[in-house]
DNA sequence: AATAACTGCAACCGCCTACTA
DNA sequence: GTAGTAGGCGGTTGCAGTTAT
């Protein structure tokens, strides 16, 4: 089952590759490109299967690869990468040049494990080892499993990473970035100069239309939020428990180079030249487009505003903050299709060396498909309006800027 | 020196998805 | 709609080299 039948046909050859084969592959592959990977083997006169002749490529053929220990900026960015994107190691491999996803895996496995455990983080959660926690597999929570046990988790199939995945964390919880980890990421926000700046006066979308005071809410909560089935909360007791959210932190920004890897491909499409997070998971101002509630003495889920209250009607932006780990899943667009909503976003251009930013507003009817986009230079203060016809999911972005510092408005200049 | 245990890495396995007929 | 195929991916295994006993 899911064996491919090429590989059956002639007995192929296992096991180490010899530098013969090694020679007529890279040639072959080298002069007529591998095109349909089953017949390079037939081609080339190996007697290998397609697979096996790709696998060699990729890993250890291929002429752009990096040779070599890996630095410790590159180490350090696949444990940031993990943290965010779990064992998806050729989404991770994807930001490292020259490196590839087995090469990555092995180095996972067999090193920077043991690496963070030494440093007392789970290799698993990013999160700081319990106690409890820290007895596990081996002494003192470092090194490697013993062999007896790793056999016996290689036989259990409830072990290690299955049972992570059927654990009773919140099911929203796929990408972590603990915020140690953003920080040092992200060295780049700083600096003594900071820039007041004011929202554009026609953006026809600021914090006032989605929240008055008198808006009090109660939300049935989707079956993956954890806890109780409905919540109720109000703008401004939100609001006064982050009082202080407005001042602009480091916390909040994400390194560049790790983002790309964890937006849906559909994503990239909006902003071609912008990288960044789903606004639901950026920055405190962006909470006021949203419906956002506090689960517990930690926690805060984060609700898209919809433009109906029906309960079918509400968008969820998965989002979850705990104790500084912002953690966010996948949206669930249960957003019905003929219903309509809007909500507004901050976007900041990594490309633009000024540090402008853009306050954007966008409404969305039927499929989430973005009908118009108002935007309005924060910094240069000229409004700008354009359209487009986006068939794309719901996401808009906040980027961060390469150097500059900001603080961003109060609550009543947002108003 | 012998051997057991450990380590790192290359390669394989099996599942999944996209594509096509 | 379905079956077959290819490619891609993550988990697992095998093995050579190294280290510890």
């Amino acid at each position: 089952m899911g064996r491919h039948s090429s590989c059956y046909k002639q007995k192929p050859r296992k096991g180490l590759w010899s530098p013969d084969e090694d020679e007529k592959l890279y040639r072959y592959v080298t002069k007529y490109g591998h095109g349909c990977w089953s017949s390079v083997p037939k081609q080339a006169g190996l007697q290998r299967c397609g697979k096996s002749c790709r696998l060699r490529w990729i890993n250890y053929l291929r002429p752009d690869l990096k040779r070599g220990a890996f630095s410790q900026e590159e180490e350090d960015l696949i444990v940031q990468l993990h943290a965010v994107l779990g064992n998806r190691w050729s989404q991770i491999a994807a930001q490292l040049p020259g490196r590839t996803d087995n090469e990555i895996k092995n180095l996972w496995n067999s090193c920077l494990k043991k690496k963070l455990r030494q440093k007392g983080i789970d290799p698993v959660t990013h999160k700081p080892i319990s106690g409890a926690d820290n007895g596990g597999d081996d002494k003192g929570g470092c090194g490697k499993p013993t062999k007896s046990l790793e056999k016996s988790q290689r036989s259990n199939p409830n072990s290690t990473l299955t049972e992570k995945r059927s654990s009773s964390s919140p099911p929203q919880t796929c990408y972590q970035m603990k915020q140690e980890h953003v920080d040092a990421a992200m060295g780049s926000i700083s600096g003594n100069s900071t820039a007041t700046m004011t929202v554009v006066s026609n953006s026809t979308a600021l914090a006032s239309d989605y929240f008055s005071d008198h808006d009090s809410f109660s939300i049935p909560l989707p079956s993956t939020v954890p806890g109780s089935s409905t919540i109720s909360t109000t703008p401004s007791l939100w609001l006064a428990q982050m009082g202080k959210s407005l001042e602009i932190s480091s916390e909040f920004y994400l390194n560049p180079n790790t983002i790309p890897a964890i937006l849906p491909q559909s994503a990239s499409s909006l902003f071609t030249s912008s990288i960044g997070l789903r606004h639901s998971v950026t920055h405190p101002a962006e909470y006021l487009t949203m419906k956002t509630f506090q689960l517990d003495e930690n926690q805060f889920w984060g609700l898209e505003n919809s433009s109906t209250s029906s309960n079918n009607g509400t968008y969820v932006s998965s989002f979850v903050e705990n104790n500084g780990v912002f953690s966010w899943g996948p949206v669930d667009c249960s957003l019905s299709d003929k219903e309509a909503s809007s909500s507004a976003s901050l976007i900041v251009d990594p490309h633009d060396q000024m540090g402008d930013m853009k306050w954007t507003t966008t409404d969305y009817i039927q499929n989430s498909s973005l009908l118009s986009t108002a935007e309005a230079s924060l910094q240069n203060q000229t409004p700008q309006s354009s359209y487009s016809e986006i068939k794309s999911d719901a996401y808009y972005f906040i980027t961060s800027s390469s150097s500059s510092s900001f603080v961003w408005p109060q609550q009543n200049q947002l108003c």
